[in-house]
DNA sequence: AGTAGATGAATGAATAGTCATTCACTTTTT
DNA sequence: AAAAAGTGAATGACTATTCATTCATCTACT
């Protein structure tokens, strides 16, 4: 029987595979041998190289939107949420560094699918994101001539470019928590001092 | 003699397909014909095909970060610094999307020379933005507790990303004007009501 | 319990196609 | 008439995918 182990143990292989060298400079014979399986055995888990990228895609970060969706629905206060939202985000991106890379470079892919992955699954998680936003503005916490639409970006485009922080070696070794911190105060408070 | 004209010829091309098909999907021939040359004819111009890339990366936008930082330059108040940041960029990159795309995905590359190219130029660009938070600080028009290492990785994500806006077909297509207001509000005031 | 047959997961060498780069030749410029 | 610039067909390296074969495990029959 064809395991959901080796799924897996492909799945994890082909993260770490792709986070070093990209989708195209890695080959499947790179893959086989980091999940220590034979070329051919990728073939009866998956349809194409290709397959195997969306694969990851769509499983690996599943399991990170779904956790951050499920710690922001205990909470009522939009700041409280954002706040979880961040940290949530921020930490995951620096456990899972193997991800993170993959999520970097391939999330831009100018590929048709890769694409239709962005306006499906992540459009989902960056609307989560707009969300809390109108939530804030109806409970009268968050200003009103902030578009949700635009700022859901500005707000996804900083945490990712700021997880960077942990996948580019020489790097300032910031925490998760100084980290979060900071994009809280910029994006609640802002950078102008109270006059 | 080879032509300064030919040279630029083939960057636009290269720019336009590399935007349109992503770099490992667009041919040496696909630029050739798109440039109205032989494939022969861009070994006389370029070494091979990743020397291409990185010419359009160091060029393209090269002129923009010069065009940037001389605006910059003839400012003293942080707060319209970075005001001009922003509607520079945003503006630059509505205006050559072809570039902007090109931005968006192959600057992710995990290519050793991408990340070579992204140590150096990229890196003076995004350092202007500390430059002007520093100044800001300083002058006691930014909070200093404000780490302007990440906020500066924060700003600039947030415009990249926000910036896509004008690259992904069928999104809502906001004005340059009203895209770097909400970035200055929210970088600048934050998203919390006034309280 | 032992044997024969069936199953299908796993293998990895062979295939078939792709495409960056070269270079012998032609055209243009000086 | 050199020299420089341009051409594009040919080359050769590279690799995703296939598939004939192996082999461990299971089923069913005696």
């Amino acid at each position: 029987m064809k395991s959901v182990d080796k799924h897996n143990k492909i799945i994890v292989s082909a993260t770490k595979v792709f986070a070093k060298k990209g989708f195209f400079n890695a080959r499947i014979s790179d893959i086989a041998k980091e999940a220590k399986v034979a070329d051919g055995t990728i073939y009866l888990y998956f349809n194409n190289k290709f397959d195997i990228l969306i694969s990851v895609l769509e499983e690996e970060i599943g399991k990170i939107i779904e956790q951050i969706e499920k710690a922001i629905e205990q909470e009522t206060d939009p700041v409280k949420m954002l706040t979880i939202f961040i940290e949530k985000h921020l930490s995951a991106m620096k456990q899972n560094k193997n991800l993170a890379e993959v999520i970097h470079i391939e999330l831009r892919q100018s590929d048709r699918l890769v694409k239709e992955y962005r306006n499906t699954s992540f459009k989902q998680y960056i609307d989560v994101i707009s969300r809390i936003i109108k939530k804030g503005q109806e409970m009268g916490v968050y200003r009103t001539d902030i578009l949700p639409d635009i700022a859901k970006l500005a707000f996804f485009g900083a945490l990712d470019e700021v997880s960077r922080i942990w996948t580019t070696p020489g790097n300032v070794q910031y925490s998760v928590e100084e980290t979060s911190e900071q994009i809280i105060a910029l994006f609640l408070s802002g950078m102008r001092t109270a006059t």
